[in-house]
DNA sequence: CGTTCGATGCACT
DNA sequence: GTGCATCGAACGT
């Protein structure tokens, strides 16, 4: 926020995601994912974040070494790492850590701040969209990218100046906590999913 | 309330 | 050919 009250519309800058990536997954907790599309401007806070770190992580998509899927977590920081998953959902991860060091934040569950509307029209494909709560509107990883229109062609997008960005609007999101990462079994024990504890947003564990 | 199970595309073996 | 960083409809309780 600037002193006059303002919204800065700068989106975070690179140094921000070259950083360590657990680092990295507790400060996007209460940033405001925004994609300016055609149809209209979506935006939530993140409420829930888990990290995939490195080659030694059995959880992570690097974990058998660089191949034509993970190679953006290979990339540079601050852009995105999209994928398919369950051949229905497209899940979307921030690439963190440094260059060569691959390493990823899966985005999980946002707070819909701007154009629920929209949000609504995307998942309209599924039966009783219209009268789902506003909270669930982005809970969850799949039904995040859908409601925000995020697709497999933002893939290796630069979050750094592209029409999908996170930006830091001055959000308190109140007590984080950590807990074990979802939906995986190898790397299972890891307390790596970092959630606003009790938010209405978050996919699970509330 | 709870649990089970099919859909669906593609990277990887 | 196998197995997913999921979701929600369709059951059962």
């Amino acid at each position: 926020m600037t002193v006059d009250g303002r919204v800065t519309l700068v989106p975070l800058g690179r140094e921000f995601y070259l950083r360590p990536t657990l680092a990295v997954a507790a400060d996007l907790v209460g940033k405001v994912l925004v994609h300016r599309a055609p149809r209209g401007v979506t935006s939530g806070m993140i409420v829930e974040v888990e990290a995939y770190v490195g080659e030694r992580d059995p959880a992570c998509h690097a974990s058998a070494g660089p191949t034509a899927r993970n190679l953006p977590m290979y990339g540079e920081p601050g852009h995105a790492y999209v994928y398919l998953n369950y051949g229905v959902h497209a899940l979307f991860n921030i690439v963190t850590e440094a260059a060569g060091c691959p390493a990823a934040v899966l985005v999980r569950a946002l707070a819909p701040l701007e154009g629920l509307a929209l949000m609504r029209r995307r998942r309209a494909r599924y039966r009783g969209a219209s009268r789902m709560p506003d909270e669930a509107l982005c809970r969850g990883p799949g039904n995040l990218a859908r409601a925000m229109g995020i697709t497999l062609k933002h893939n290796r997008i630069d979050l750094c100046g592209s029409p999908l960005s996170v930006e830091d609007r001055g959000f308190s999101p109140g007590p984080l906590v950590w807990s074990r990462r979802i939906g995986i079994s190898a790397g299972a024990e890891k307390m790596w999913r970092c959630s606003v504890a009790g938010h209405r947003s978050v996919s699970a564990g509330r």
